[in-house]
DNA sequence: ATTGGCACTCAACCATGCCAAGTGCCAATC
DNA sequence: GATTGGCACTTGGCATGGTTGAGTGCCAAT
């Protein structure tokens, strides 16, 4: 493709960001230098509208880039350009001395949110292969129980289920003890064995309680935690001028019930620092319509993004995500 | 106070509720039988705005309450009303089969936040005087200690900490031994003297390390939980119309800090089903002018909250919140 | 292929006038 | 003394209409 047009493209793209405002050939040339005449500009602005990568809002009024416009940004004309010392700095400082990994989340979502000035986004690692450190029971009522596993991660897993009543509290500590002694040490993804073996070095009639629990603390390590999202910079929609804020209500409604970007993330690229951006209709939900989404893996399979308007700053925003990204799989190895 | 005068400031507030625009004499007339003419209304409402109650927008304007015209009208008029028995119904399907205290309190805030059509806050919920039932240690890295802190009511409170490097790993399982023989069975709140017996009962040249996750162990015990909070029904905020929904961003800002919030749920009474309702600048942050809060204790010191538009429907809003305030203190019993 | 010029279009803006809804006040009435 | 009907007055909102400026498409000239 002409890479004058790109360049054109390149432009209004730039511009409509800027400005908000639909961008036409006289203004373009005001703030670019792009060597040639208003007129030459329409006539590209014609052949880009042919090809659908802009659009008219109305007869007289300059030119706004569309969905297949900005993807044709994305692809062809954005650079990824290096963070600016004190961004590098700030995302050195909040890794340096995050306690938990509950809280390094915390802290980064928030930092991603603060520099790309969009909402951010950040799945729960996913746990990778993991050994299991410890199983603890806790009688909570008389038919109540909580089964609280941790791995060697130094993840926490917890789950309340019903049991049988009328159990002594004692008899849950035999079996924590009994199923220590079966599982510690083991991966996670490998617990159907041990845990059949044990069952079946049990006593027949002492076995359906104790399948109960082992049951159970099957179902906790099969869990997946990179079903919870950690979100920051909500009100940075609101910031994001009218037509987008315009209907914030079901953009809202998406976010608060996060499925439609879990299935998001689960359609991603998992390799860590990959950056992977969907735009518009790319999205495949009506309430996201006018949004766009940067995202990138980090981890082991886990993604983090920050969700805009479509007209949003690419080049930041890649730049800002993968950079985050990489950092905090490195951190976390 | 007169109570015709109340009787039309009730009026008032109800009109400007349903319509969200000034109500003037005439149209009260027209939706409510009040056995008196336009002209008398007129008078009353010349007095009530001396009393400040109501506000004229400008001179030819019907009039809409003010902040201290709802307080009268909480305090004097309203009156709470019985939830709906499809109300109730929902109340109990959600109570019923809620595995995790966690999941209790997801549940309970989206669907108070759904029946009132606001924003719905819970505290989570202090913790009673509660006993220790196990310690867990885990090395997660060579200088990075995870401390789990479990409880006989089935909390799980955990935290990573910096150690001094080079320990092996069966140095912490001796230690985790002994903590646990040494606090376990103890009241969370009473950990100061079993901690320093424990210390005291080391060698001296062992006593900084084992100090080190003591420490850590104390902190933990000693961190309340209710200092965080469960949100859902944000995008009700959008719904609310233009005039609250005009600034979202500093509304939405103060939802995610969260530091405003907690800040109210302290300063609110704790005995549960009390419910308390503050209004606009009441409120005493500049975001939350046009807004108000209604709020209730449950369980042992927590609180939950709907948060909307100083115009909004007090009698559902004050009715919703006690009920479930109620159920749940119940259901946590 | 590029450019300057020109006629045309159209949203945004402003001024204007009108209308509906609301008020305050006053004299009459119960 | 409280209530009421009537009336003059106020004012934001809305519809109307003219003007403006930014932008386009097209065409002939370079």
């Amino acid at each position: 493709m002409d890479p004058r047009k790109l360049q054109i493209l390149g432009a209004i793209v730039e511009d409509y960001v800027a400005t908000r405002e639909p961008v036409g050939s006289k203004s373009l040339l005001e703030r670019h230098e792009l060597g040639v005449s208003a007129a030459t500009v329409r006539n590209d602005m014609s052949l880009l509208e042919e090809e659908g990568l802009i659009h008219q809002p109305h007869t007289s009024a300059g030119r706004v880039p569309t969905d297949k416009g900005y993807r044709t940004f994305v692809d062809h004309v954005a650079r990824i350009k290096p963070l600016s010392a004190p961004e590098r700095r700030a995302i050195r400082v909040l890794l340096e001395d995050a306690g938990d990994v509950e809280e390094l989340l915390a802290r980064t979502v928030r930092l991603l949110a603060q520099l790309t000035q969009q909402v951010a986004m950040v799945q729960y690692p996913a746990r990778r292969q993991a050994r299991i450190r410890h199983v603890e029971l806790v009688k909570v009522a008389d038919s109540l129980l909580l089964v609280v596993l941790i791995l060697e991660s130094g993840r926490v897993d917890q789950r309340t289920i019903p049991v049988a009543a009328g159990r002594p509290a004692e008899y849950y500590a035999g079996l924590r003890d009994q199923l220590n002694r079966a599982v510690a040490g083991r991966e996670v993804t490998a617990l159907a064995a041990p845990l059949t073996d044990y069952l079946e070095s049990l006593p027949v009639p002492e076995r359906p309680a104790a399948a109960e629990v082992s049951e159970a603390l099957a179902a906790l390590a099969a869990t997946r935690a990179e079903d919870r999202i950690m979100m920051a910079g909500t009100a940075n929609i609101a910031r994001s001028s009218e037509d987008f804020a315009r209907d914030v209500e079901p953009l809202l409604d998406v976010l608060e019930e996060q499925l439609v970007l879990l299935r998001l993330f689960t359609e991603m690229h998992a390799s860590p620092g990959a950056v992977e951006v969907r735009i518009g209709s790319e999205l495949r939900d009506r309430a996201l319509h006018q949004a766009a989404v940067v995202g990138a893996g980090y981890g082991a399979g886990s993604h983090l993004a920050i969700l805009g308007p479509s007209r949003m700053d690419y080049v930041a925003g890649i730049s800002t995500v993968q950079a985050i990204a990489r950092y905090i799989s490195r951190y976390l190895e």
